[in-house]
DNA sequence: CAAATAGTGTCTTTGAGACACTATCGT
DNA sequence: ACGATAGTGTCTCAAAGACACTATTTG
């Protein structure tokens, strides 16, 4: 226990914050440009370092506060990332989470602390040769997949609409994450059981008026 | 960056090895009783330091080979443990590994450097009141879940058998995990597909001889 | 009333579940 | 021949997929 313990060079530990969100028809995903070296100049996902007396959720939570001014949205652990020289001034072993904000919630305050702050579409940005500071782009890799594979069998693509939506809205969400388009009837069929009525609809369109639900308790 | 930098009491990441098999019927953990404080004389998971040099799958695999002797096992990140207390002493991040073994490789070493260690029924684990180190138990009950909800969707269970199994065999492995009876010609048609057979078969009991079976590549 | 999108009824297809049967060993 | 377990054929039923239809708004 003893002859290991190098506190000069101690491994640190960060959270890095994957902030999921669609917009424009698209999943995007917030990055930063980083001001400093390393990789000064290229994007990276925010993070933070977790402070000694901060749980990991917690760190996260801070962390998605500090970057988009947002509290009580839903995230959770994604995975830890911990080769030896992903970053290449000190050894960092990475928790990354993954967020999900409706589009319509991330207000960008330009004059943040934080450096300049986009949203990067994730099929492009994966797609591409683009390189991202450290190994994040494997990260945003990772969190896309678990996605798409959650949205499946759990309800967890309720987070990327507003509270009250509707089901052409969510089934847009659906399709934008799965990557493929949906029958309206039985997409209805399977959503129906989860969701409940509100008194609202939409209006002023030129069609009929779509009703408002919103995710049933239980 | 510089304001939160308390190295003195820097923070440490270990990695913490659920060891899972079948035996008995049953599916169980490799336990080790801890001779130090804290907690000395309680069972606790197996787990080593992370040093600065080496990756978090590199410990786990470590861990995993200083445990058992085993090397070239199935093993997967499960998820990283980071409340503040969780170890009395200081603050430790645990990245918590899932490793799969047939119980026939599993040849236990008594006069190995490590305490003693046996294997314990998660069940009854998990149903008793009985205490466990740190937040072993926790990892523990986390542990068994994914494992139980991935038996469904991939081939995971098949790191609990043998590499040449019979279908009974495999069968009461999936039974066990999942922790109800399944039809026989209902389990055969849903693993077809993912096995190949072998030229082996049982014999000297009572009955039919089984086919031996391996799973298929691809 | 035409264009546009919201929402529904129902047939088809696929796979899970249930059950009854046949097959092959040792004694 | 009998007990015991291995292995198969097929019916049922429920969910997923496909498609055609009706409904309600604005201009």
């Amino acid at each position: 226990m003893k002859k290991n313990e190098k506190r000069s060079v101690g491994i640190s530990v960060a959270v890095d914050l994957l902030v999921f969100t669609v917009e424009q028809e698209r999943l995007k995903v917030l990055l930063i440009e980083r001001a400093e070296e390393p990789f000064a100049g290229m994007l990276a996902l925010p993070g933070v370092a977790v402070r000694s007396d901060e749980a990991l959720d917690d760190a996260a939570a801070r962390g998605i506060l500090e970057e988009t001014g947002l509290e009580d949205i839903y995230f959770e652990q994604l995975y830890s990332f911990g080769k030896v020289d992903r970053d290449p001034r000190n050894r960092v072993v990475s928790v990354a989470y993954m967020a999900l904000v409706p589009q319509k919630d991330l207000h960008f305050h330009a004059g943040q602390r934080t450096s300049a702050a986009e949203l990067v579409d994730v099929g492009q940005l994966l797609d591409s040769d683009t390189g991202l500071a450290f190994d994040h782009k494997d990260i945003i890799s990772l969190g896309r997949e678990r996605l798409k594979g959650k949205v499946e069998y759990t309800t967890i693509a309720f987070h990327l609409v507003d509270e009250e939506f509707t089901l052409p809205q969510l089934q847009r969400v659906y399709e934008i994450l799965l990557g493929k388009s949906l029958y309206k009837a039985n997409f209805r069929k399977k959503v129906m059981p989860l969701i409940e009525e509100t008194e609202h609809s939409t209006s002023g369109d030129a069609h009929r008026p779509s009703k408002l639900y919103r995710l049933a308790e239980v």
